[in-house]
RNA sequence: GGCCAGUUGGUGAAGUGGCUUAACACACUGCCCUUUCACGGCAGCAUUCGCGGAUUCGAAUUCCGCACUGGUCACCA
């Protein structure tokens, strides 16, 4: 009996040769680097995915090479229904759809396919040529067994694992391991280590820098009982077959490293570069401490909670450009006027430790990108977000299109816009009181303020309903107000008015702030000549009138 | 517990032996501008770079020890 023998019985169906597969893939000819990004399909994007996303784009576009895909699906316990359908729905979202990929029945690119559970044949061809030179056996130890020996050698304070003396299978005879593979055992696919642990090798690390690290000695796990690959083995044969040239990935992966740098070299293949990243950690609010955004703790490691809550898709990819490349900020202050697609990435200016995801730095930046649309474009984007996510706003948007753009453009023309929109979920929050039905329905809490007395404000909106009522341009309305002001004993300079306070009853801020609250009911609010006018005489004098 | 990595203000961080009295940004506070709020402008916010020791004329930066934090140790990726 032969390894052969052994290796036709386990995958008899695998008759092509690494050789056979070469030619199907041949060496891609790209000038730039080849990345990709692997999700798994659990049915949840994950903000770290979007992270590496990122990075992958940008290197292959600012080395003009390939990005793509492949969904690493060898789990099927944790497969969800649509959940490549959400990842393709947010990539697009936020334009950021790779060049090879594969979607449904549609493949794009000549590496494909792009789904490894329809990749299974292939990687038996790696794994037959493993065990026919006698570099991976069947193991057929228990999941009981191998917790019995894990839990011993905790209890003896040794390096849990199957290597060396506990790798057991390993020892049996080809003749033995062919026999009980033909009783119908049940059996996986280990490979057969020849590392040392106590020797170390350099690695470096495009982010990391130089890592030493032991060998593998671990006769790890390579194909699973339901015949697909472990990661480990996929991500060998995937990235070789598929020219990936820099591999980005979460620095969790840094401890296997030393199983993929033998997979590699036993196979005689050129490792790819990688890239580890750091993860995005987040302040414990219990705790006070750091720890890594947790999938279920946390809804904002989620990319669907940013859809939800309406923040522009620039918005959250230029807060995770800020952590990303920690030279992104000032760049983008000297080139104000360049997309975040113009930005070279640099993995030696990436932050080798934990990098805190801040949502009020997310808040900051999505004010500054909302300010700096026009009014059509918010309001389009502001109107997509709305029919799936608030009806509210939609109606007011359907209602009147042009008076919602007028209401959201107050303020906005300018050098520096005002800055009070976040998200689009705060759109109606901030304008409300633009519409008659919503002023007239919703709880008011008039807040005055200085002036506080009921006789003095009437007073001040009778005079000025009466005396001074303006609106034909900016300069007469607040002349009237100027004027307002005067007549009541109220000063209307304000720099006479610092000097000595106590000469007057207050100033044209307090009575600006009584018109402003009396109309719109809160203290805060946009241009009020602005308001004044799109709302029009009519409508401001029944308000005043009903206080 | 073994192995690997990280540790600079409230936060993201710049920093690779003298240009650092530790940049910049967010947050916060104050002032100014402004008819109010916001926006904007200015200023304040780490006497010190996890702790201890060593090297050096000189250390956040180099070396050693310790502590803490994170990752990993699956037929999960």
């Amino acid at each position: 009996m032969t390894n052969k023998n052994l290796a036709d019985l386990i995958l008899p169906n695998i008759t092509k040769t690494i050789d056979d597969l070469r030619r199907e893939y041949p060496k891609r000819e790209v000038e730039g680097e080849v990345t990709r990004v692997a999700p798994s399909p659990t049915g949840y994007f994950h903000i770290g995915g979007m992270y590496q996303t990122l990075i992958d784009n940008m290197i292959a576009r600012n080395s003009n090479g390939v990005f793509y895909v492949r969904i690493e699906d060898t789990d099927s316990k944790r497969k969800v229904d649509d959940a490549v359908e959400l990842i393709y729905d947010t990539l697009k979202n936020y334009d950021l759809m790779p060049n090879e990929y594969q979607e449904k029945d549609r493949i794009v690119g000549n590496y494909g396919p792009y789904v490894q559970s329809e990749r299974k044949e292939i990687y038996q061809v790696f794994i037959k040529y493993l065990i026919e030179i006698g570099r991976a056996y069947p193991c057929f130890c228990s999941k009981d067994k191998l917790d019995e020996v894990r839990e011993r050698q905790e209890r003896y304070k040794q390096r849990t694992g199957y290597y060396g003396p506990y790798s057991t299978c390993r020892k049996l005879s080809i003749d033995e391991a062919y026999e009980r593979v033909k009783n119908g055992e049940n059996y996986i696919i280990r490979f057969k280590s020849k590392g040392n642990f106590d020797e170390k090798f350099r690695f470096d690390d495009l982010v990391k820098g130089r890592l030493l690290l032991p060998e593998n000695d671990e006769d790890f796990v390579i194909m699973k009982a339901d015949g697909l690959p472990t990661y480990h083995f996929a991500h060998l044969v995937d990235d070789y077959l598929m020219g990936t040239t820099i591999v980005v990935r979460g620095e969790e992966w840094i401890s296997s490293l030393p199983k993929h740098v033998e997979l590699f070299n036993t196979f005689g293949f050129d490792l790819p570069k990688y890239i580890h990243t750091p993860n995005i950690m987040k302040k414990d609010e219990e705790t006070g401490k750091l720890r890594k955004i947790s999938k279920r703790k946390d809804p904002e490691a989620s990319m669907s909670y940013y859809k939800e809550h309406g923040y522009p898709t620039l918005a959250v990819i230029e807060s995770l450009m800020t952590i990303i490349n920690t030279n992104y900020e000032q760049w983008h202050t000297n080139n104000p006027e360049k997309s975040y697609l113009d930005f070279v990435y640099d993995p030696k200016k990436m932050s080798a430790s934990g990098g805190l995801y801040d949502l009020d730095k997310l808040i900051n930046i999505s004010k500054t990108v909302i300010s700096k649309m026009t009014k059509e474009e918010l309001c389009e984007k502001a109107y997509d977000w709305a029919c799936s996510y608030n009806e509210d706003l939609k109606e007011l948007i359907d209602r009147d299109r042009d008076y919602f753009m007028n209401i959201i453009n107050i303020e906005r023309c300018q050098k520096k816009p005002r800055k009070d929109i976040a998200k689009y979920e705060d759109i109606v929050d901030n304008i409300w009181f633009m519409y008659d039905d919503l002023y007239e329905s919703r709880d008011k809490d008039f807040d005055w303020q200085v002036i506080n007395d009921k006789e003095e404000i009437k007073n001040i909106l009778d005079t000025y309903m009466d005396k001074y009522f303006n609106i034909d341009d900016k300069d007469s309305w607040f002349n009237g107000v100027r004027d307002l002001t005067n007549e009541l004993g109220y000063c209307a300079n304000m720099k006479e008015y610092k000097e000595d306070p106590s000469k007057y009853k207050g100033s044209v801020a307090d009575i600006s702030t009584v018109l402003r609250v009396g109309l719109t009911s809160k203290s805060m609010s946009p241009d009020l000549y602005e308001i004044m006018r799109l709302l029009g005489k009519d409508r401001i004098l029944k308000r005043y009138k009903n206080i």
